[in-house]
DNA sequence: TTCCGGTCCA
DNA sequence: TGGACTGGAA
């Protein structure tokens, strides 16, 4: 089986196992950037407890972010980690906004999805995961998240090389959803990439826990007197 | 100790 | 390509 017609079968075995997810958890676009630098190499529990520290200091608002002391800012996301250089990282995504884009996310938004992530790449504290996220997440654009937990199943279940760089694996997510209607794309990657983090929350760690996985390869390619 | 919904730099 | 970065939970 092609590897994107094999990826397309997880990601509907995923959504019968699971059901959809309802990503990203958050009230605005501005907080789900928040989040998405929060949750770097962090666990997303401890990215809510400083989710709620900056809701109770009005922080979670491009206003409020811009107007926090960085020194307080550190210490309003101290539980999810790295406080020092991701309040800094944060601070300089506002100063970009205000540069570049009248301190407004929309206007962010409506630029071309390569020059957006171009934008977004250029900051400090932004990867290619991160600036993805941004882009599908917060910005609407229809791009793949690639996470290590998206590497592992596709290296894992054979569909690339365990060397797969992320613009490989990206590619071949891109490919998935490649013969579905352009406008379902946006709504299909982020289902997909939250799925793929709750398999592998749940069973595609560093250490492989296939009991009980929905894409068991035995679930995955089922006998052939079982195909009606 | 290991692991988090990674990024950066030598 | 390997380690440092940060704090907290299991």
């Amino acid at each position: 089986m092609k590897p994107s017609a094999k990826l397309h079968r997880i990601y509907t075995r995923l959504l019968t196992a699971y059901g959809p997810q309802r990503w990203w958890p958050a009230e605005t676009a501005f907080e789900v950037v928040i989040g998405a630098y929060l949750t770097q190499n962090t666990s997303w529990r401890a990215v809510e407890k400083s989710i709620a520290n900056l809701a109770a200091a009005h922080c979670l608002t491009i206003d409020g972010l811009r107007a926090v002391p960085e020194d307080e800012l550190r210490t309003l996301i101290r539980p999810s980690g790295y406080m020092i250089r991701k309040a800094a990282a944060l601070k300089a995504f506002v100063a970009m906004l205000d540069r570049d884009h009248a301190g407004r996310l929309d206007l962010l938004a409506a630029q071309r999805t390569a020059t957006a992530r171009e934008a977004l790449l250029r900051l400090p504290g932004v990867g290619p995961e991160t600036a993805d996220a941004i882009l599908l997440y917060a910005l609407g654009h229809p791009v793949a998240v690639v996470d290590e937990y998206l590497r592992r199943v596709v290296t894992r279940h054979g569909m690339l090389p365990a060397k797969a760089k992320y613009l490989e694996i990206q590619s071949l997510a891109l490919s998935t959803f490649a013969g579905e209607p352009i406008e379902s794309h946006v709504r299909h990657h982020n289902e997909f990439h939250a799925l793929i983090v709750e398999v592998g929350k749940r069973h595609c760690g560093p250490t492989p826990r296939c009991a009980g996985c929905p894409l068991a390869e035995k679930a995955l390619t089922p006998p052939p007197d079982a195909i009606p």
